[in-house]
DNA sequence: GTAAACTTTGCAAACGTTTGCATAAAAATT
DNA sequence: AATTTTTATGCAAACGTTTGCAAAGTTTAC
C-alpha cells in the first residue's frame, strides 16, 4: 500500500503528460487548454493530491504568507487587530504566522529571525516595550521584503509605519479632563522607550500647556502597565494629601486597577477623582462606573496595515512607498469615570 | 554588487569545503569537529547567511511548524490558550501558525487544508459551531501527523481529545444555583451540533434530577451566544410571568448580557434573579455585581496540548496514543451573582 | 607492522515544485 | 500552398537544503 503521498509527478505519469503542464494546469496558466486542466484536476481529486507549499515557495520564491509580530496576543488592542489582519489576508489568499514576543527583546530577534527563514512574503510588527535596536528588521529592508510597523513603531528607522495619534490621544484625553474641572492630573505612562508613550505625554503636556497648567514632574509616572505596578502607583498617588482630581492612564488594564483601588479606598469616582484611560477596551464599558477611554479604531488601523502590505507586495518600485507615515485618528470615548453631572441613575449603554 | 542572499553553498566554496559538511556543522552534526563547526559558523555569520526554513522543510519533511485553529483569537478563551501554546512551542523551538474559522465550516476546512499544505508537523483544533464533518481532517490521520482537538471536539470521530470537564462544568453549576435556593433555572446553550454544550445541558439535567427538579423544554435555549441573541432571549424570559429565579448561561457574554438587561429592567441580581456563566473571562470579575462563572484552566489546557503534540511527533509508535481522551477539571468560581447572603459592602478582590 | 575501529569529510541524489526556452501542432494570414 | 502567428505541451534546470553511503584519514589494538 503506497502512503507516499502524491505529487505532481504522479499525476503527469497517470494522465501521460509532463510535469510542467500539470503544474500549471493546476495554476489556470493561460496557455493550458481548458480540456487538459480539467483532466489534470479531476485526476488530481481522484489521488487525493495536495500540493506541497514548501516546495512551491522554494522554488518561485513566494510563500504567500506573511508574518505578524504584537507583544501579547491576549490583549484586547493586539488581539483585534490580528483577528482582522488574518481574516483580511485569507480573503486574498495569504497565510498569517502570529507571534508574540511577550515584550521580550530576545524573543522579538528570535522571533523576526524566524519569520525571515520562513521566507514571508511580508512583516507587520508592534514592537516591545523595550525596542531600540531595529537591525534585526535590516535583513528585511536589503531584501526588499515588505515591512509594516504599527502602533508601537520605530522613533529613528526609516520605515512604513501606522501609528495611531498618540499625541492627539493625550492631549484630548487630558483636555478633556480640564474641561470637566481638573486641576492636578496624574500620567501614568508606559516606558518612554515606546514610541506611545512619548506621544501621549507630548500630548498630555501640551494640554496643560494649553490651559495655562503648570506640568509637575512628580505627577508623572513611568512602568510597565501591569495590574501590579498600576496598584503600587496607587500608594504613592493616594497615600498622600493632596490628592490629585484626575488621572490619566495610558491603558485600560491601569485605569481599571485605579478604578478598583479608589472604590476600595473610599474615594469615589468620578465625584473626587476623575479617570480616563486608553484603548477603548471593551472592560471599560462594563465596569461600574464605566470609564472613559480613547478608541484607537484597531479595524481601521488593521485594514491599513493589510492594505499597506499588499501595495508594497505588488509594487514595482518599492522603495518609493517604504518610508511613509499613516496616522489613524482616535477618538476619544466618554464615560461615566469623568462625568461632571450630578451622579443619576446608571444607564446600561443599548 | 550581489543582493541575492548567501547560501550554505556559498560558505562551502569560500572554506572549500563540501556543502554536507557545512550543512552538518551548522546542525551540529556529531561527526563534525569542532574546529571545523567554528571555521563554518564565523564564516555564516560573516557572510550573513540565513537559513532557508523551506527547503530545509522540503527536504527533511519537518517544517518545525504547528498549526493551530481556533473559532476566533480575540475571544478570551482561545486567546489565553493561543498565547500560552504558542509561548510553550517557542521554548521547544517550534513555530506556532494561528489561524481563525471565525465559526465558518468553509473556512475551517480551507485553513485546516492550507495548514496541510504548508506541511505542519502538527495540528491542534478547536472546531467552529457546526462541524460535523470531519473529512477535513483525514488527510492527517492517514499520513500519522499528529492532530489534537481541544475544548469543540468531535463526537465521533477517533482521535486525540483535551477538554474540559464540560458535564461536571454544567452540572455544578446548576447545582450551586439550586443551593442557593433557585427552583426555575433557565439553560442557555450553544447550538449543540457543538460537543460543549450538549455537555453542559447533560450537566444542567443531571443536577435538577438529582435535586428532584421538573426539566421544562420552555427554560431551555439554544444560540449563537452573542449579545444579540442574549438579548433576545432576555425579551422571552423576562417578557411574560413568572420570572425564572436562575439563569445559567454556558458562556460569559451571555451571563453579562443578560446581567445588563436586568439591570436596565430594574431586576435586581442576585436578590431576584441568580446567574451563572462560563469560562471565567475577567469581564466577570470586573462587572457589578461580579458574576459566578465556571474556570476552564485555560493554561493547563494549553500546556496539555503541547505536551500530547510533542509526545505524538516523538512516538515511535504512534497509532497507540491516537485515541485518547484527557479530561481537564473545571472548577465553579462564586462570585456574587448567585449569593444568597444579604447585600453588604462590595468588596473588591484584592 | 598490519588489521580493525573510529573520526571526519565528500559525493550525489533527493525533496516537489516552478519556469525559461524550445518545439510541435493548429489556426490564421497571405 | 506556403508562411506567419497562435496555442499547447515538453525538457530540463533550478530553488537550498538534508542524508545515505562511500571514502579518506587517524587512532587503537594486537
Amino acid at each position: 500500500m503506497s502512503n507516499r503521498s502524491k505529487t505532481i509527478v504522479d499525476i503527469a505519469e497517470e494522465l501521460k503528460l509532463s510535469v510542467s503542464t500539470v503544474s500549471r494546469a493546476l495554476n489556470d496558466h493561460p496557455n493550458i487548454s481548458v480540456k487538459t486542466k480539467d483532466r489534470v484536476k479531476k485526476m488530481a481529486r481522484k489521488l487525493g493530491y495536495r500540493p506541497n507549499a514548501l516546495a512551491a515557495g522554494l522554488r518561485s520564491n513566494k510563500s504567500r504568507t506573511i508574518g505578524l509580530v504584537v507583544p501579547k496576543i491576549s490583549m484586547f488592542f493586539p488581539a483585534t487587530i490580528s483577528t482582522i489582519i488574518q481574516n483580511k489576508l485569507h480573503e486574498v489568499g495569504y497565510n498569517l504566522i502570529i507571534c508574540q514576543s511577550n515584550d521580550s527583546y530576545e524573543q522579538e530577534v528570535a522571533l523576526v529571525n524566524a519569520l525571515y527563514s520562513a521566507r514571508v512574503e511580508g512583516l507587520a510588527v508592534s514592537t516591545t516595550l523595550y525596542t531600540t535596536d531595529f537591525s534585526h528588521f535590516d535583513i528585511f529592508k536589503q531584501q526588499n521584503i515588505p515591512l509594516v510597523f504599527f502602533d508601537r513603531v520605530p522613533k529613528d528607522y526609516n520605515v512604513k509605519v501606522i501609528r495611531g495619534n498618540d499625541y492627539m490621544g493625550g492631549f484630548e484625553a487630558t483636555e478633556h479632563l480640564i474641561d470637566k474641572g481638573c486641576k492636578d492630573i496624574v500620567f501614568i505612562g508606559g516606558p518612554l522607550t515606546c514610541s506611545l508613550y512619548t506621544e501621549r505625554l507630548s500630548g498630555y503636556k501640551a494640554a496643560l500647556q494649553k490651559h495655562k497648567i503648570a506640568f509637575k514632574k512628580s505627577r508623572v509616572f513611568f512602568h510597565e502597565l501591569t495590574r501590579e505596578n498600576a496598584l503600587q502607583t496607587c500608594e504613592k498617588v493616594f497615600g498622600q494629601e493632596p490628592h490629585p482630581d484626575g488621572v490619566f492612564a495610558t491603558n485600560d488594564t491601569t485605569a481599571i486597577t485605579i478604578l478598583q483601588y479608589c472604590r476600595e479606598a473610599g474615594i469615589k469616582v468620578p465625584e473626587q477623582v476623575k479617570i480616563v484611560g486608553y484603548s477603548n477596551d471593551p472592560r471599560t464599558e462594563i465596569i461600574t462606573p464605566s470609564i472613559t477611554s480613547v478608541d484607537q479604531y484597531p479595524s481601521t488601523m488593521a485594514e491599513r496595515i493589510v492594505a499597506a502590505l499588499m501595495e508594497l507586495i505588488q509594487a514595482k518600485h518599492p522603495a518609493a512607498y517604504r518610508h511613509s507615515q499613516e496616522i489613524i485618528p482616535i477618538q476619544l470615548v466618554e464615560r461615566d469615570s469623568s462625568s461632571s453631572e450630578q451622579k443619576k441613575t446608571r444607564s446600561t449603554k443599548k
